[in-house]
DNA sequence: CTAACGTACAACCAATCAGTTGTACGTTGT
DNA sequence: ACAACGTACAACTGATTGGTTGTACGTTAG
């Protein structure tokens, strides 16, 4: 049934293993940005760019707000934050502590201390 | 010319976008393992398994050594470790220092003082 | 009103991917 | 010597990917 975790982890990292795509990432965590504006920056077709905007979406790393005729991207550190929180996981892993990563799993779930701060 | 850097990210990336390669990284972090050893957790051909720790190798993640007629894996950690120092540049980004990511990266050309260090 | 803009989505194509089977080759144990 | 083991690799298949073009639809500016 390949947990929902794991599909979460596929996503992710799928929509990371693109420089194109990672590029945006960083355009739309630096600031908003329509699909179009961020069209102008690749030698490909728009909707190329809206493609791989809504990987990113699906992923949620990305999320987006209509404002009139254009969909403004933003980027969403938190999911950045989870990803990067996941490779922890295998760093801990190397050191053994594979019993403890179920318990700080359960932590993360229960009382969010390393959570957004603005 | 898509630099070296975008490159060596897409591997990374496209590595772990795979639960069954992450999950023998997870193995191999844990501690060397045969190929062969590796392949009897999986519901797949050994020739499968055979390539997912392949792609793990090409991106750097895991490295393998001879022992016999045995090929053991394992995890490389600081190979990890950069794929997460590449998330926390993203982080960076979303905090607007992104001005000083550009210059970290011309630092990293120039005088590899960020450098992997065994 | 209407023309241009920004978006959405479908259809199509070439390339890559994840899996398979089959073959070949060195290593180990008896 | 030789059978079984662990590995490597090629060839093939179906599914997915990253890109294209074309069409359609709401929104904004003249």
């Amino acid at each position: 049934m390949t947990s929902d975790r794991e599909k979460q982890a596929d996503a992710f990292f799928h929509a990371l293993a693109d420089s194109t795509r990672r590029d945006i990432l960083r355009r739309v965590l630096a600031g908003e940005h329509s699909v179009s504006a961020l069209a102008q920056h690749y030698p490909m077709s728009f909707a190329a760019v809206q493609k791989h905007v809504a990987v990113l979406e699906r992923a949620g790393l990305v999320s987006k707000r209509r404002s009139g005729r254009e969909q403004l991207a933003s980027g969403e550190v938190e999911a950045v934050r989870s990803v990067t929180a996941l490779l922890v996981e295998f760093e801990q892993v190397w050191r053994g502590r594979v019993d403890r990563i179920d318990a700080l799993l359960e932590d993360d779930r229960t009382h969010p201390t390393t959570q957004k701060e603005t």
